[in-house]
DNA sequence: ACAAGGAACGAACGGTCGTACTATTCTGCG
DNA sequence: CGCAGAATAGTACGACCGTTCGTTCCTTGT
């Protein structure tokens, strides 16, 4: 089973760059096709429908974004050396048009008043990340880098708010303060969690 | 010329709520047809096109935004309250479903690597609704309510960066703290433009 | 009251959508 | 080799897409 799964990877990794453009109900069966180089039928074969395909492109673009971003982030010291190595290659994620990042900001936006299947998907993928990076950030409160009273998940909410900022400016206005106003934004956030302040 | 306008303003009325659900693309002819209770052909007499119907519908969001935020804030007083209100009624906006606010968010997603004249305009509407936050902003420095140095272009961006962030974790994960984390983000930024901090 | 013109309709178009079926080509093991 | 089974292509389908056209209906100014 070596060429099915190689051309299987291939439509799923060109999947997740048309669905970053188009999105993810954009993404057509015969444009995917056309893009792969096969029929029609042929791909069809391997998405054995189009709910699925959108869910195996979802899972790609999932592995694609963890190994961009979340891994690499990992190994960096704990606390707060890790939660900005996170930031940074998240940033990078988005600048190199990485489709895997881009993908699931569109895919959000696009289902977040959709019920199905994707969506569920969707909300399982964004709580799983809101979650690793609270607990990311809760090993810089135990490392003595962030107060004790910080909240994890305020943190994580912010900085995802802070990261669509980044790359709607990015993307749609082109703005190229988009990424110094994310890592100011970014900085902001972190003084605000370190315990050098006056508060308390 | 009064039964013509009337339908145009019930069909334009109809699509943003149909495209803040679907989004732009994915807002249908036949579908927004069916919705106003009138024939394809006869509701594609009034959309000269799609891209057209596209076009109107976007303006009438617009319109239907600076109804319910622009308008309203700029009759608080000037500095750091109309700053308030602006973000008050934009959080009340997302939170009551207000179709024209979430269409933009779902839009800007959707169109951000689509060439076109659909992308063209939202990319007018958003730097316009940009510079609005920074001006808006800006008198808060005039007024001394923000620091002299403080820059309206990136309180801007981070506002809307919390909204962004609002608005996902309001609708598709359906956060309960969401409001909240977005009212605490919205501190931060206040408290970070004032003066009374040790910086300067 | 009546004509003029705008508003809405129904039917039809070429095209593409997702999805079935069948047929063909290819691959890898014995 | 040869052959089973996977992998891909071909074809057809009903549904819906945006769009056009000719026809009705209704509004409105006179």
């Amino acid at each position: 089973m070596s060429k099915g799964d190689a051309t299987r990877q291939a439509i799923l990794h060109r999947g997740v760059e048309t669905a970053a453009r188009v999105g993810l109900s954009g993404l057509t069966i015969g444009e995917l096709a056309a893009a792969t180089g096969m029929s029609k039928s042929g791909l069809f074969a391997h998405a054995k429908s189009k709910e699925s395909l959108q869910l195996q492109v979802l899972a790609q673009a999932r592995e694609e974004f963890i190994d961009a971003v979340i891994r690499p982030a990992l190994t960096a010291p704990r606390g707060e050396p890790r939660v900005r190595a996170l930031f940074d290659h998240w940033v990078t994620c988005g600048r190199t048009r990485m489709p895997g990042g881009c993908l699931f900001v569109k895919a959000a936006a696009e289902y977040d008043d959709r019920p199905g299947a994707v969506r569920d998907q969707l909300v399982r993928d964004h709580t799983d990340l809101h979650e690793t990076i609270a607990h990311v950030f809760r090993t810089g409160i135990t490392e003595g880098h962030f107060r004790d009273d910080a909240d994890p998940a305020e943190f994580a909410s912010a900085l995802h708010g802070v990261m669509l900022g980044f790359y709607h400016s990015y993307r749609l206005l082109g703005d190229p303060a988009a990424e110094a106003h994310a890592r100011q934004s970014f900085e902001n956030l972190l003084d605000a969690a370190r315990p050098t302040s006056d508060t308390v």
